[in-house]
DNA sequence: CGAATCTTTGAACTGAGTCAATTAAAGTGG
DNA sequence: CCACTTTAATTGACTCAGTTCAAAGATTCG
């Protein structure tokens, strides 16, 4: 799924000096979205940035310019509190785009920080929208990037909403391998790049919290941990203790799972079936 | 905030039935972009339609095909769980685009139930891509929606963060004021169109404990709470206790205040300052 | 007017936050 | 390259806020 053929003088991805530059093929291969390319997008091409672990690529309330896709490393994006509180946001790995909450506004409305030494794609949002006009591509890449942040976002909120903490780290950790493995990585084998503290802020828990339940978790045969390595081991196990929304369920919400289950249910069901075949 | 003129044949939003359509430029100033309406948006129409109390504009799963801005009433956003847990994501009141998470992608991944007999503006996705090329003020229209969205997601998931469920109350309650003042209403007198247990769902907390933080809050005199009209006394104390990530803030953060407190920090302090303008 | 839903309040239990202390890892600088 | 400092991670003990269960009013709707 990471595209071979690197044109013009992106060299792939992982090492690039200042001033290399990536064609807008390559920018929508890494999005996922190889079939938008083609000779108009083979012409254009944007400029990449390196961005050192811990620094910040995108600062809160930064006027609104570029957006930045992740060609290598990973980024949180967080928002901070009036007392200086970091609330993490989302994890951002290659393919992903950072800064779109400022679309339609003048600023930011939150930053991004480098989790380890990374590179990213940077595309001046006026060029994008003036190029769109005249290469589809580019504004098919705006609007797939948009409608999918939100939808991420919305999976969040989802992740978030339960009500246990060791389900919380678990949903986390199947989305997190879900979109390990939609980059071609195994799904299975994941390494973290963030710290506990990080997953904590991002969960919504204390991150002594986090670390018990990933050794709950150990403990159940479910996970193996050792350091940043996390080994998915039972994906049945995990699956099943994902879906329950507290602790253990209760016999009202067995009786409303019969009744509820709608055609989304059906949809969401086979996607879920998916998660099995992480290899 | 809301338009006095109506042109075309807008039977100012709440009364209107079958084929009634409006102008983009109504559109547009619900939307709250006055400053983009022109002869060109004049002439465009879309269709509005009527949605009874509980039902659905939108299901999940459904093809994205059409945004629907609210007009009149209100809706909650709702995924629904495997088990039919139904998370709520948002609420959309006058002025809010519901189905902006299908955009790029070919399903719905949120449906939108109406929480009292309401009305929608229709924007057919096609239609307003194919225009946008010539019609700048409907790009802006969907930028702007989209970055909006994606930023209200992320507040969000900020109000979810608060471990205390009294906090999380505190926040959602002003956030739905700013939302309200924005529109002109008061910003002190709220009718909460939606339940309990909607309000409990979309902070991540038990219903019961939804009840009990509005009569503590109401005990401590900073709100005057009858069935479902809500009036904040003292926005004061509000945002005091809204601040607080955790019960009463601790040394250490505090300590981390003034070293944390970023340029970012400082925009915020400046729009926090608005909330006592809430009329 | 009755049925259903919504809301509030009470009581008991427990999960997760806080505090604290130890170990491990990762930078730093001589 | 190794002592030294700093930051990250784990684990334990204690407490309390919030969930769950239950039951009684209030409100809405047919």
């Amino acid at each position: 799924m990471t595209c071979p053929t690197a044109p013009v003088n992106a060299t792939n991805g992982t090492a690039c000096g200042a001033g290399v530059r990536c064609s807008a093929s390559d920018a929508l291969r890494w999005f996922g979205l190889s079939d938008q390319t083609g000779p108009a997008t083979d012409q254009i091409s944007f400029p990449m940035r390196r961005v050192r672990a811990g620094r910040s690529l995108v600062v809160e309330g930064q006027p609104f310019e570029k957006l930045h896709l992740v060609s290598g490393g990973s980024f949180k994006c967080v928002q901070t509190d009036l007392d200086g509180y970091e609330q993490v946001l989302a994890f951002a790995i290659h393919g992903d785009i950072i800064g779109l909450d400022g679309l339609g506004q003048t600023r930011h409305g939150s930053g991004a920080v480098a989790l380890e030494d990374a590179t990213v794609v940077t595309l001046p949002v006026a060029d994008l929208l003036a190029m769109g006009r005249h290469v589809p591509a580019l504004e098919v890449l705006l609007h797939n990037a948009a409608g999918a942040e939100v939808a991420r976002r919305g999976d969040t909120q989802y992740l978030m909403s339960a009500p246990s903490s060791e389900v919380r780290v678990a949903r986390f950790l199947l989305q997190f391998a879900r979109r390990q493995a939609a980059l071609g990585h195994s799904g299975r084998r994941l390494r973290m790049c963030m710290t506990r503290r990080d997953i904590a802020s991002y969960l919504g828990v204390a991150h002594e919290t986090v670390s018990r339940a990933l050794t709950a978790l150990a403990h159940d045969g479910c996970i193996q941990v050792s350091h940043r390595d996390i080994e998915l081991i039972d994906l049945e196990a995990l699956n099943e203790l994902q879906r329950v929304t507290r602790g253990r369920q209760t016999r009202e919400r067995r009786a409303d799972t019969a009744s509820k289950a709608t055609a989304a249910a059906l949809i969401k069901a086979a996607e879920a079936a998916q998660v099995s075949t992480l290899q």
